[in-house]
DNA sequence: TATAGTTTGTGAAAATTGGAACAAACATGA
DNA sequence: TCATGTTTGTTCCAATTTTCACAAACTATA
């Protein structure tokens, strides 16, 4: 008897794979500034230490957006990755802690170009809040709960010490945060519907200190 | 005849392994501080999301740290993944782009402790070169060669825009630098001696929104 | 000393991830 | 229209990475 193929089964993808369609993004509006209309796998990998099957594989597990013997047209394959990561809608962002840091990213050209923003900005220092900073008023922290919920803000930055890192988290999950990107060097203990990215300087540094090291000095 | 075992195959382990190395001290160094004496593989994976078999693999590589009933000693420990990794003796780092990031970055409590130091700032600005921050006279980036060979340093952190990474990048190189943690979102070309470690929030940030997206809201 | 209870270190299995190769699809030019 | 050359999409295979399971080593207690 035949099988049929109903049960067909979708391979799963890396998450490295996620990694890097916003790698390809941003090489692709890097082309299209530059004018370019056509690139092919080869063309858009050379410089990104990635295989050129691999990009072709990455973009495989989402559907087809090349012309065999031609390549991927720059603008629509830009669009289309922007659907797959859901960044074509608009996504609004809270900043807690407005030291060096979050004063930083308020200005970060990566975060406020597209459809990322940080639109509201928390503190817990008397001295800073009700300032405006790039023209972002900086609010109480213990304002956080009533504020995400009105503004319907799921994704928190915390940019605060390694010391209160875990309770700006703990905060912004109550007001119902579900996505956190955290630059604190600390690691942060969620429930498992909320997701973490963490930004380590530290291990970077102390990864590339290893390599560099071992290849003596 | 009896096989001797002199070319007793040491097994390579995952450049992950060192990032997580990374990560275990911090956390070691927190145990330290809190007074905490001992830890088991268990414990000190209890929250980083990583098994116990891993942590316990990962060192293996390197050595036998613990006592079989007992675990591990925190402080004995802690030192001697600062010798693997390399960060027992002092490093020094240069950084150029003395904007907002590069001046969160040198007063970032996380490089200043312990002995990767900050120790040289450029810049390209004119209102900027010769003016002390943090304790640190800005230099004129032109004067990178000179100065990177008279004090020896190796690592160069990128705090400049996109558009002129790439060429503070060769600067540096051929300044004799030999790792670069970059923190301008674009990919660099360096030579295969050269490492990079690269600090992508926009690319966090985007993935964190790809599962939240996937998630529904 | 012997026994029970822990926890490490590690070899082997399982799972995941990346790479190579190739058929299918398209363009071009004769 | 046909042949040639190019580039994609995908399957299969190789390599890497993680997990599992358990012997070895240690503590504590009777």
């Amino acid at each position: 008897m035949k099988k049929t193929n109903y049960t067909k089964s979708k391979k799963s993808f890396s998450p490295e794979t996620i990694r890097r369609l916003s790698l390809y993004l941003r090489n692709l509006r890097g082309l299209k500034q530059r004018g370019v209309k056509i690139v092919s796998s080869e063309e858009i990998t050379r410089f990104l230490n990635i295989s050129s099957p691999q990009f072709r594989k990455d973009l495989s597990y989402f559907g087809e957006f090349g012309k065999r013997g031609v390549g991927y047209e720059v603008d629509k394959l830009a669009q289309e990755i922007e659907k797959i990561l859901g960044i074509n809608k608009e996504w609004k962002i809270a900043l807690v802690g407005v030291g060096g840091l979050g004063s930083a990213l308020l200005k970060f050209p990566g975060f406020s170009k597209f459809n990322e923003k940080i639109t509201v900005v928390f503190d817990n220092d008397a001295g800073k809040i009700n300032k405006v900073k790039s023209g972002i008023k900086i609010q109480d922290i213990n304002e956080i709960q009533q504020t995400l919920s009105k503004k319907n803000i799921k994704i928190v930055m915390i940019c605060v010490s390694p010391e209160n890192a875990q309770e700006i988290a703990d905060k912004a999950i109550k007001a119902n945060a579900r996505a956190i990107l955290n630059f604190a060097p600390v690691s942060l203990k969620v429930p498992k519907n909320v997701y973490v990215a963490n930004v380590d300087m530290s291990c970077e540094l102390e990864t590339l200190i290893y390599f560099l090291n071992k290849s003596g000095i």
